[in-house]
DNA sequence: AGAAGACCAATTGCATGCAATAAGGGCAAA
DNA sequence: TTTGCCCTTATTGCATGCAATTGGTCTTCT
């Protein structure tokens, strides 16, 4: 009886995901209804689970709560993506601002210079090979997490976590659809790189602002797309 | 048998605000077990509201939680405080530059002044009244809250009021100690209107960072006897 | 004596019944 | 016709019993 579909420790993680996809892609429409009874229901487990999923989803930004009234799916608007990203990219210059002020340990400056020479090596070819698309998004994710860790601001990781949550905001998804838009990319972690160890504060924060804003100028551009992509089921369970 | 002190629409939250300020207090000591059932004996509800309440905390930092092992009260330690407070000041920059680009609405506009007149005539005497410090206290949120609107990213006042969640770090605590800190925050209040109506986001932004980094500062210098006046119960207990 | 395995206690995770609450509709009175 | 009140109903909020998981301890075998 244990776990739906995912191994995810509890049922309420496992009804979490489910309806965070079913939210996402649209099957669940906006505005539609959503009790404690009918989401145990849907999900075949009891109202417990199904009770701490919606007040988690809730926090998320996912649905609506009213007191003693009931939850609504709500509305996933392009531009409350775009403020996801705006946040998350002011708070990521914040940290690579303070890790070049206050300077990086040499295991960190090692994990950078790893970083940027890893995905130097996977963008290197003349052509975007697919297979390398995961590697490059696992690298995006350690070298991010390395600046947020070496900021020494123990809130931030944190706070950026909970920007990833919400849906189409989280930093593994690096578009792999343009060799262009993916060297920009490498090349930006590189200058990045470069101006931590020299201890350029504001160049860091600023090309960091820059890096995040455009990957977040990326997904308003292709919004269209990514809504109808994300109607397809087979796409939107592919994101857990 | 509904509310067990306070009038909060539940027990759960009752139960989130009366354990926080045990907790913030050091009544309960850091490191110290918390069971759904030993809280909910405390608070005489069933295990239920407790429950949810420990999640709540977790949520906000104050306690720490293991898969299927249980709670533990966290250590409040002052560089986490000051954390927020870093990330307070660098969002509220942030909604400050934003206002300042695209410009505030009159309605807006009117709000800021009266704040900073308001603010003015309540500091302009030679001596602080202590009476005027909740009417201050009011004024500050308003205009804060203002901005965080007028900044037009739909998340950013979301963002900011879970910084607020965090002991210490609310903008309601407002210094009333100094009149030469209540002054000089004033005037930032000033430049800060000042420079969003004068369209000068740069400048907006610093000013609001500094504003905040400031009020953080204090809390900094201040921090044992913060500590050890929100030990004695009946101040802690003001803090609903 | 040390290590591995099985048992035991403590704690959360889950299920379900009941109580409280709030919205909406119907009915009556002005 | 409109307005105000009451009652119904849908839904969450709460209480509590049971199952599952985890960590520690005791035993036993090597």
């Amino acid at each position: 009886m244990r776990q739906i579909d995912q191994n995810l420790p509890t049922l309420s993680d496992a009804v979490v995901a489910r309806l965070r996809d079913l939210i996402v892609s649209r099957e669940i429409e906006p505005g539609a209804r959503l009790t404690e009874t009918s989401v145990a229901r849907l999900m075949s487990v009891s109202r417990t689970p199904a009770a701490t999923a919606l007040r988690t989803l809730t926090k998320l930004g996912l649905v609506k709560y009213e007191q003693n009234r009931g939850y609504w799916v709500r509305e996933i608007r392009v531009e409350d993506v775009l403020a996801g990203y705006e946040i998350r990219a002011t708070l990521e210059g914040l940290a690579c601002r303070l890790a070049a002020e206050y300077g990086v340990s040499p295991e960190v400056r090692d994990i950078l210079v790893e970083c940027v020479e890893m995905g130097r090596a996977l963008t290197d070819a003349e052509q975007l090979n697919p297979a390398d698309h995961a590697p490059y998004q696992d690298m995006n994710a350690t070298f991010h997490a390395a600046i947020l860790e070496a900021s020494g601001n123990p809130k931030l990781p944190d706070f950026v976590a909970s920007c990833h949550e919400m849906p189409f905001t989280s930093n593994r998804i690096v578009y792999w659809g343009s060799r262009d838009v993916v060297r920009r990319s490498q090349f930006d972690h590189e200058r990045i790189v470069e101006a931590i160890l020299a201890r350029q504060g504001t160049r860091a924060e600023m090309l960091m602002r820059e890096h995040v804003l455009e990957a977040g100028a990326i997904v308003g551009q292709k919004w269209p797309e990514i809504i109808q992509a994300s109607r397809q089921p087979a796409l939107a369970a592919s994101s857990a």
